[in-house]
DNA sequence: TTCAAATATGCAACCGATTGCATATTTTTT
DNA sequence: AAAAAATATGCAATCGGTTGCATATTTGAA
């Protein structure tokens, strides 16, 4: 292991202080500009490596932020931390990233963890079954900014940056009723989690529009995994005629397909019988057959904006601390799986 | 901004000196049993948090891992990185994860940002296209032990963490050849990354051992994405009776699935006309329709003993530095898409 | 009782960058 | 030419934990 260049080297080799050296790495203004020059070449010369450790222990930051999401293998997951890690990047922050897998409980450890690790800021968007924030309390008691994304905690003082999910909803069953659809079934999430509360207003207030009355037993609550969306459709095959839905509308793409897989199965045509609408537009909406019409949202741009918010918030720009909600833009992508008129 | 508790708040509050608490909060053996249990108990109770910052930089050691991915968004990698989170969270290391998004220029910029950051060790998945590891040469001047897991590099010297291709692709092949397949196509991946490499070495193999002669013809490099996929389901549909396949095997579920839809949407009746076997065991392997039959390999397991390997590797294990190929088992899941004996 | 061994704790010098304040040097003003 | 202002650089303390070595205390053996 050959030995780290530090400023001390660096003053050694140049006859000048550390202090000015350390100076001269950030292009301080007080310091001559050729000074400046001849330490950034120096520097470079001798492989100098800046050292975050002894950099952070004195400006007590630690120029790390944290992420929390439920899971990383969605194709939406990805961008929202591509974005994340672009706008990081280039403020010099670090990202530790760790999974709740939707459960409470882990999430709950790897806040802990975070905690520990003193990030700067946090980053959340909430497992399924998150019914409390006492998680995230100490980073509230310590004013370490929190800012939460695509899923948020009602009523909560922190920044979020979502979705309209509401808009979305309403676009997706707008569209379905267009199509001529009047039974429409919604396959929805845990709805103490805002985003499917919203999708449920959405839809109802569509509903309304074209004079439908909204009908509880047409909305089923579920973890939108495989098994509950084989259930849905098990449950929709044994439906009588006059009851079965003409249409469906799922919160997220993974059940929309899980589910027409299995009606298919049972020989339902889809979108003839039964039209479906997702949300997401996961690589899976396009590989199931009819094409799976879909909520799209910019991933990335989500992604961006929640750490540019976080950056910000840390600089202490009062303007954020009183925005406490940013909403994005989505569209609707309509593709074969909702399309009855030709 | 409540101020932080420090060692040396600790050491007034019990008389004792900062060093000795030092000690206390390690469990050290050197101090009294009796000393470890009031320091711990005052720690808990003043809300003491350990600084990494100071630590690390004391000791020289970041505690920090890096992990260079090609793409997160699959289940397979969400798989590996919560194996790896595990074993590393467990041994006190935080991770810094970043995609090259298969980019071979994005990868060294991401291993440059690392070495920048003076990680203790990388973990790293190759893109597709690199076909060099001058980016990896700075890590194996200074002597940071590099592990390379799924996605390796022929001949290099570091630990590698794979699974068993050869064996897979040859079981895969195999499996086809029981069904009475005799022209069986492999798509595969760029042939200079050695898991493709032995894929095809399995594949050719098993034909040899039905005494099928290999056919160059019959084997299609690609970058395995929805075009390719796409672009190869049409090339099939493009031959005359006599050239069609009557499998497909290929090197992952995503380009299976792409090239299922696409055939299928051409009257190809799959597995009748054409069985598919895919590869990775990703969650769209059982939303298409007829489900399909892949290889699945533990994730999980190949994050957890790549950075247990890499964790031996810092602690200067011995034993570790001349093991420098880990081949776990995987296993073929025969699902609807091959099984034409019924 | 005395001395050696074992056990328990403290001292103080690190690790490397930062920054308020002081000092030295140069430029401008009168 | 002297004083004031502006510019350039250095001093030294600080951030908080670690660890080799020294010292103090207890235990056990002779």
């Amino acid at each position: 292991m050959q030995k780290e260049v530090t400023i001390y080297d660096l003053a050694r080799e140049l006859n000048l202080s550390p202090a000015t050296i350390s100076r001269g790495l950030k292009k301080s203004t007080a310091l001559n500009k050729s000074t400046v020059q001849r330490i950034l070449a120096k520097a470079e010369e001798m492989g100098y490596r800046h050292n975050n450790f002894a950099s952070n222990l004195r400006n007590k930051r630690t120029k790390t932020l944290g992420i929390i999401v439920p899971r990383l293998n969605s194709y939406f997951m990805t961008s929202v931390l591509a974005g994340m890690e672009d706008v990081a990047s280039k403020e010099g922050y670090d990202l530790i990233i760790s999974q709740s897998l939707e459960k409470s409980e882990l999430e709950k450890s790897n806040a802990n963890t975070m905690f520990n690790k003193r990030i700067d800021g946090l980053l959340i968007s909430l497992a399924y079954n998150t019914t409390d924030l006492t998680h995230i309390q100490p980073f509230f008691d310590r004013q370490i900014p929190v800012v939460f994304f695509d899923r948020s905690f009602p009523g909560v003082e922190s920044t979020s940056v979502v979705i309209d999910n509401y808009q979305a909803a309403y676009k997706a069953t707008a569209h379905l009723l267009e199509q001529g659809c009047r039974k429409i079934m919604h396959l929805t999430g845990d709805l103490t989690r805002d985003i499917y509360a919203d999708r449920l207003k959405g839809y109802k207030d569509a509903l309304d529009e074209y004079n439908i009355p909204f009908d509880q037993k047409r909305v089923v609550t579920s973890t939108l995994n495989e098994q509950d969306a084989t259930n849905f459709a098990n449950a929709i095959l044994a439906m009588d005629r006059a009851q079965r839905p003409d249409a469906v509308f799922c919160a997220n793409d993974v059940s929309a397909v899980y589910c027409m897989v299995q009606l298919k199965q049972h020989g339902i045509r889809i979108p003839d019988d039964i039209a479906f609408v997702g949300f997401n537009n996961d690589a899976v909406s396009r590989m199931i057959e009819p094409n799976l019409t879909t909520i799209d949202y910019p991933g990335n741009k989500i992604g961006e904006v929640a750490v540019s918010c976080l950056i910000n918030l840390l600089k202490g720009d009062e303007n954020v601390k009183n925005t406490n909600r940013i909403i994005l833009h989505s569209s609707l992508l309509v593709r074969g799986s909702s399309l009855k008129k030709k």
